[in-house]
DNA sequence: TTGCGTGCAAAGGTTTTGCATGGCA
DNA sequence: TGCCATGCAAAACCTTTGCACGCAA
């Protein structure tokens, strides 16, 4: 059902474990197995990854900014219920469970009809260091 | 301050303008102009699309699926202080004014030192007709 | 042994970049 | 005239695919 269990895919599943709350892309699990010591081939591991997906056992998200695609463990169902904070000087990605956020979704539902895929959505912005940072330029 | 008036761009304009409502991929616009018999450069329609976002005239959307950006004419709105919401079915974009959304920005500002940028940030989801169609078919 | 899994290399699609030429102001 | 814009081709990315070989069951 679930087909062989074999050294590539028991290496990359243990990262996608170990990464809980972190989104990997295809790049990051290949370079952390090469510098292991265990080396996969790159087309094993979209394979995997892909398959992974349809089994539902990793969420595959599209953040934007033409860098593809990451995955996440799927680690239940409160991962539909968080924002991602994506800041466009830096580029980093701040995950964030909080509940007043959780709340939008279903204002969003309940006042416009409108129902939020978090699995696409991505709030962009300054981060507070580069937010800082900008303001330091500007005086 | 806007750069050159071209024929490229003054005929890559007029279709974005034409074309509200809907969003675009550059493909599209490339085939377009060529059909029409004024073809334009593929990277001289990159590029000013890429301009277009800068000033805020356009908004660039990744719609995931791995199939690439695409682009969407402003309307002219002033796009600073509400919500978007982009309906992945559809492409339809609605334009969101609501307090209690526009206390979001200040909730994750003060909480998590994050300032979201309202020209680059959109909600991705289900409008309330496609979501309705869905749950037909599912039926 | 059988057939799925792996890995390499090549191909595919989208976007970016370098550079010489062209055209707006 | 001085820059900026254009367009081609090449490169850069990310991902998929074909195929021979390897390995789990």
């Amino acid at each position: 059902m679930e087909g062989y269990r074999t050294r590539q895919r028991e290496l990359i599943l243990e990262y996608l474990q170990n990464s809980q709350g972190h989104h990997l892309c295809p790049e990051e699990i290949l370079e952390y197995l090469k510098d292991k010591g265990s080396p996969v081939g790159r087309s094993t591991v979209y394979r995997f990854l892909e398959r992974l997906v349809e089994q539902g056992k990793v969420r595959k998200y599209y953040l934007g900014e033409g860098q593809g695609a990451c995955y996440q463990y799927a680690q239940g169902q409160d991962c539909q219920e968080h924002f991602h904070l994506k800041c466009v000087e830096c580029g980093s990605l701040i995950h964030v469970q909080c509940d007043y956020l959780n709340q939008i979704s279903r204002h969003v539902l309940e006042h416009h009809g409108f129902t939020i895929d978090h699995t696409k959505t991505v709030l962009y912005g300054l981060c507070a260091q580069c937010a800082a940072g900008k303001k330091e330029a500007a005086d």
